[in-house]
RNA sequence: GCCGCGUUCGUCUAGCUGGCCCAGGACAUCAGGUUUUCAUCCUGAAGAUCAGGGGUUCGAAUCCCCUACGCGGUACCA
C-alpha cells in the first residue's frame, strides 16, 4: 500500500510551490490507490505563525485535494502534528546515542558562530563534521563525568557520520546521488529547546506513519543523505525518494518567492493571506478569480507532462496519466500568460447558470437587483471574452448601467455632424418595433442605413457608443434587445446631449 | 569557497532503449480571416545550429568526458 505525505510547516501562507508538491503527492497516491496524509511540521516554535495551519487546510479544500489522514481529519497514526508527538522523538535520539550514531554537543551557537567567522576570515569554511568534531566540545571529547555534568544544562544531539562512507540516495527522478560522508556536516537532530529538528522528526514520523514514498522539493536533496543514514541507523527500510524540481520566478532565475508575486502582480499563494503581525495582505488565486481546476491543471504541467500533446486535463485524467518518471529534472519558470489561458479555458466550460449565480453576488454588492435569468443571459453574451470571473463585470457593466463617459477616440473617429439626427431616427425606428424583435430591428436599421447611404461602420459605432460608451461588447442588437427600446431611447438622447 | 542538481524555441515542454528530428505541441508574438466594434475564435508565419568543446559511432538533442553558466544546500529553519 502506497502511503505518501505532505508535510508543511505552519510558518505562513502555503507557497504555490508547496501546493504543487502536494498535488504530485496526491496524484501519485490516487493513481496507485494509496493514501495521502497531511502532517504539520511545527518543530520550530519560533517560526510558528497563527492561522497558518488553518490556511493550509482551507487551501486544499478549495483546490479539491483531499487527504485520507491528517491533522484536520485524524487517522490511525494520530497525532499528525509534530508538536503533539514531542515525547517520542527524545527516545529515538537516545537510541542513536546509545548505539553510537549520535553524540551530545555542548558548543553554544555563539561559539560556533565565532568559529565560522574565524574560518571565513581565512577563506575557509567551518563545518561541524568528521574532521572537526574531535576538537570541539562534545561527548566525543569530554569525559563521562563532564558529559553528565553538562547534560544538566543546554545541549544538542548531533548525528555522527561514519568515516569513509559513500552514501547513495536512490532518487526516483534523478537516479543515484552519491556523496562522501566526509563532506557532510554532523547535523543537529535534537535542539537545546528539547525539540527535534526537521531531520529527526521527519524520519521518525515517516517511518512510524509507514510512508512508502517521500515526494518533496529539490531543496531537500542535499539533506537526503542524512535521512538515508538515519533510516540505516535505526535499522529501518527507507522509503523511496523523489525530489521535485523547483518552481522558478517568471523572469530571471531563482526560486519563486512572495516578492516576485508582488513585483510582477500575480498570486504566489492559493488563498489571500493577511499577515497577523504586519497586517500585510498577499493576494491569492482564489480571490484573483482563478478556478481551482485551472490552477491544478496549470500547476500539474509545471514540471510534469503526460508525454503527449495533451494539455487540458481534469483531475481524474491527471490521476490516470501521472507518473514520477515523467517529472522533469530542471526547474520550471512560472508562466503567468499560460495561467490566464488555462483560466479562460476552464471558464468557458462552466455553465452560464453557474457563472450567473456567482456573478449575481457581485451585482448585488454593486446594488444591482435583477432576475437571475437575465444575469444568465448576459453571462452567455460575454463569457467567451472573459478570462476571470471579475472581468464579467467590466465586460458587461453597460447592460446594467448607463454609460457615464464616452470613449473620446471613438467620438473623434466616428461622430459626425449628422450623427445625432440619424441616431434619433434609428431610435424612433426601434421604438416603433413593438413588440421588439431582434431580427426585425436589425433589418429595419440596416434598411435605413442603406436608404440614406450612410457609412455603416460610422453609424453602428456611434449607436454602440451611445449605448455602451465605447466600441466594445457583443452583438449590438443583443444589447438593444436586453436593454429594451425605452432604455435605448434614453441612452441615445443622453449621448447626443453629452457628446454634442 | 565546498557539495549536490540542472542546461532543447521568449516560456512550459515532446524527444527517454542513438537514424522516422535540417527537432514536434502549447502559451506569448506577428500576419491574415471572421465580426458593424472590441474580445473570442479560425488559419498561417516567425521562433531552438538541442549551453560550449571534445570524443564514441556509418550516424547523437539522444551515450561518455571536460568547460561554462544557472539553481539548490552549506543554521540548535523547515
Amino acid at each position: 500500500m502506497v502511503r505518501v505525505r505532505f508535510a508543511p510547516s505552519p510558518t505562513g501562507p502555503l507557497h504555490i510551490g508547496g501546493v504543487r508538491t502536494c498535488l504530485y503527492n496526491y496524484l501519485f497516491a490516487k493513481k496507485l490507490g494509496g493514501k495521502l496524509l497531511l502532517r504539520i511540521e511545527d518543530t520550530d516554535q519560533t517560526r510558528f505563525v497563527p492561522g497558518a495551519e488553518e490556511y493550509i487546510v482551507e487551501s486544499f479544500k478549495w483546490l479539491g485535494i483531499t487527504f485520507d489522514e491528517g491533522v484536520h481529519v485524524g487517522g490511525p497514526f494520530a497525532p499528525y502534528k509534530q508538536s503533539e508527538r514531542m515525547a517520542m522523538y527524545k527516545e529515538y535520539a537516545d537510541y542513536l546515542i546509545e548505539n553510537g550514531w549520535a553524540y551530545y554537543a555542548f558548543d553554544t551557537p555563539e561559539e560556533l558562530e565565532v568559529k565560522r567567522k574565524e574560518a571565513e576570515s581565512e577563506k575557509r569554511t567551518f563545518q561541524y563534521d568528521i574532521n572537526t568534531r574531535n576538537s570541539l566540545c562534545n561527548s566525543l571529547t569530554l569525559t563521562a563525568e563532564e558529559v553528565q555534568e553538562r547534560l544538566k544544562g543546554h545541549f544538542v544531539v548531533r548525528f555522527k557520520y561514519p568515516e569513509n562512507l559513500e552514501i547513495t540516495v536512490h532518487d526516483l527522478i534523478r537516479g543515484e546521488v552519491k556523496i562522501s560522508s566526509h563532506l557532510l556536516d554532523d547535523k543537529v537532530l535534537f535542539k537545546s529547546d528539547g525539540l527535534p529538528t526537521y531531520h529527526l522528526a521527519n524520519v521518525v514520523d515517516d517511518h512510524t506513519m509507514e510512508i512508502t514514498h517521500v515526494i518533496r522539493g529539490e531543496e531537500w536533496l542535499p539533506s537526503a543523505p542524512l535521512h538515508v543514514m538515519l533510516y540505516q541507523a535505526f535499522g529501518w527500510d527507507a522509503p523511496q525518494f523523489a525530489h521535485l524540481p523547483l518552481l522558478l520566478k517568471p523572469d530571471g532565475n531563482g526560486k519563486l518567492s512572495k516578492r516576485d508575486g508582488d513585483r510582477l502582480g500575480f498570486p504566489v499563494f492559493p488563498l489571500q493571506w493577511t499577515d497577523p503581525k504586519t497586517g500585510e495582505i498577499s493576494s491569492g488565486y482564489r480571490e484573483s478569480g482563478y478556478l481551482p481546476e485551472a490552477v491544478i491543471n496549470m500547476l500539474a504541467l509545471l514540471g510534469w507532462n503526460p508525454g503527449n500533446d495533451q494539455e487540458m486535463m481534469s483531475i481524474d485524467q491527471l490521476i490516470q496519466l501521472f507518473s514520477l518518471e515523467k517529472v522533469s529534472k530542471s526547474g520550471a519558470k512560472f508562466d503567468l500568460d499560460k495561467a490566464r489561458w488555462f483560466n479562460h479555458q476552464y471558464l468557458q466550460m462552466k455553465s452560464n447558470a453557474e457563472l450567473a449565480e456567482q456573478f449575481n453576488h457581485q451585482l448585488i454588492e454593486k446594488g444591482i437587483q435583477i432576475s437571475l435569468d437575465k444575469v444568465e443571459k448576459v453571462v452567455g453574451l460575454v463569457k467567451e471574452r472573459v478570462h476571470f470571473i471579475q472581468e464579467l463585470w467590466t465586460q458587461s457593466s453597460f447592460f446594467f448601467l448607463q454609460p457615464d463617459t464616452y470613449n473620446p477616440d471613438v467620438i473623434k473617429k466616428r461622430w459626425k455632424e449628422d450623427t445625432p439626427q440619424h441616431l434619433n431616427t434609428i431610435s424612433e425606428i426601434l421604438m416603433s418595433s413593438q413588440p421588439f424583435d431582434k431580427a426585425k430591428a436589425h433589418d429595419d436599421v440596416m434598411a435605413y442605413i442603406q436608404e440614406n447611404q450612410i457609412n455603416m461602420g460610422q453609424i453602428m459605432n456611434c449607436l454602440r457608443l451611445s449605448l455602451v460608451g465605447d466600441s466594445k461588447g457583443p452583438d449590438l442588437f443583443e444589447i438593444i434587445d436586453f436593454l429594451g427600446t425605452e432604455e435605448v431611447g434614453k441612452r441615445i438622447a443622453k449621448a447626443i446631449q453629452e457628446i454634442a
